[in-house]
DNA sequence: CGCGTATTTGAGTCAGCTCAAAGTCCGTGG
DNA sequence: CCACGGACTTTGAGCTGACTCAAATACGCG
């Protein structure tokens, strides 16, 4: 089975000023490539094309996604900037990614990016931090899709573009997606979607005054909405219950 | 964000017959380890722990799972034979791990784990090829999640179950997670993995005479049933349906 | 201003959930 | 060897939240 990696996050920004620096970092790789501008809805690379570059996006918003055979389409996440994309170390690509917003991309060939990665142990460290980052977003997405109601999708929803805002929590989430791209992602439909914001907004925890973008009013109750874990805290107890109890000794 | 790896596919099975190898293989660090065995229902750890030790799963299967706030459990993946387990190169592991069957690991100490990977590029390169499995498990659980009916959901199951089998394509597939650990996988009840399991039943699609394991009669129903993309067959057509036009040129 | 697309709102249906109970499997002890 | 107990699984009945179909409304652009 193919596999590649669909976006990888950008934790530390490394503070690289000027020189001409020495390749020490992943995305100074992209540094000296051309600007690449994409129109909203304009897809970058297709499933199933041959994975011939990587990409850093350094502005925009995209999504990636997969067609089911009955026309069903799945959205696997969402990219900023920061984020690398068609790192397949596979010969193709597994997803369809395309601009959401106004896009503008660095291009590299993949071979050579992976030459050196494997030239240079430390890229291959950061690599391995961008793969775990990805892989938890993975999870984190299955985690989301488990989610019982609709209001907890949304809610974490909500709170999981917040935070990967520039990452100034602010309480003003920017929404470049269409409803539809959200409940793709969130496995619901469209009309479902905007039943719940609506009833958020009626409720006061959102305030829902453009399209493409809400202010989260009560924080707290907005947390208690997406309920449960919410990854990152732990729940002190590690007794489960009973229903789970272990099945022996 | 901590982030760790639960579990990666072992593929190649490296031939390595006897003699004292260099380390070239990933699995040739647990060799020399004792086995240790779990009872079933026992925990390897649990999620918060601090990770100390990655496995490798030498025997038996195993579940990771996740515990939310509100006390439902998510099961992020199953583990079996020759996958690895703990490998979170961060500083706590992010899920339990419970025996389902009787199981047998080998411990390696994550420290001189780290250490040997970062000094063997070849190691390197294993552990990728392994985190790309990984992510495309977690993706793929994803994809299930989001598929819209309970006969979907577990059509996908036993297919992906069987797969994963021992490379050898019996119809027969083992189950030895219960149903609730079914449910829990694919973010649905108990009663309706029951009742979807004896429907499949009733159509001949599958026989189900014990508890834990079922044969599939009608693959190719069954295929039809879990519909769609089924990971690894293209969509030739690049044609999205009108839904999905893209918004502009 | 008019059109096409995106979004919201409405009404009815149904798959899967919940609650409840019966049935099955398996190990233990008399 | 069989009865009993506990856990797991199946089956039943009713309810409901999300889906489907349909229509109205809002937005953005030429």
């Amino acid at each position: 089975m193919s596999v590649q990696v669909v976006a990888m996050q950008d934790h530390r920004t490394a503070a690289i000023c000027g020189l001409t620096v020495p390749v020490t970092d992943l995305s100074s790789l992209f540094h000296r490539q051309p600007i690449e501008r994409f129109e909203p809805g304009r897809a970058i690379f297709w499933e199933g094309d041959e994975a011939a570059d990587v990409f850093e996006v350094a502005d925009g918003m995209l999504r990636a996604l997969r067609l089911l055979g009955d026309g069903r389409r799945i959205i696997v996440g969402f990219l900023r900037p920061g984020d690398l994309l068609g790192v397949s170390l596979k010969e193709r690509y597994l997803y369809t990614v395309e601009a959401i917003s106004l896009v503008q991309l660095r291009r590299f060939p993949r071979r050579r990016f992976e030459d050196e990665v494997a030239r240079h142990s430390n890229l291959q460290q950061q690599l391995f931090a961008r793969l775990r980052d990805e892989m938890t977003a993975a999870q984190d997405q299955a985690v989301l899709l488990s989610r019982r109601s609709a209001e907890e999708k949304l809610a974490n929803f909500f709170l999981m573009m917040r935070r990967t805002e520039n990452s100034q929590r602010t309480s003003v989430v920017d929404l470049p997606m269409t409803r539809l791209d959200i409940a793709d992602y969130l496995g619901m439909t469209i009309e479902t979607v905007s039943r719940t914001i609506t009833k958020f907004a009626t409720s006061g925890v959102i305030a829902a005054p453009e399209r493409r973008s809400i202010t989260v009013l009560k924080m707290e109750t907005l947390r208690s909405l997406a309920d449960g874990d919410e990854s990152g805290q732990w729940v002190p107890s590690r007794i489960a219950p009973a229903r789970y109890a272990a099945a022996s000794a």
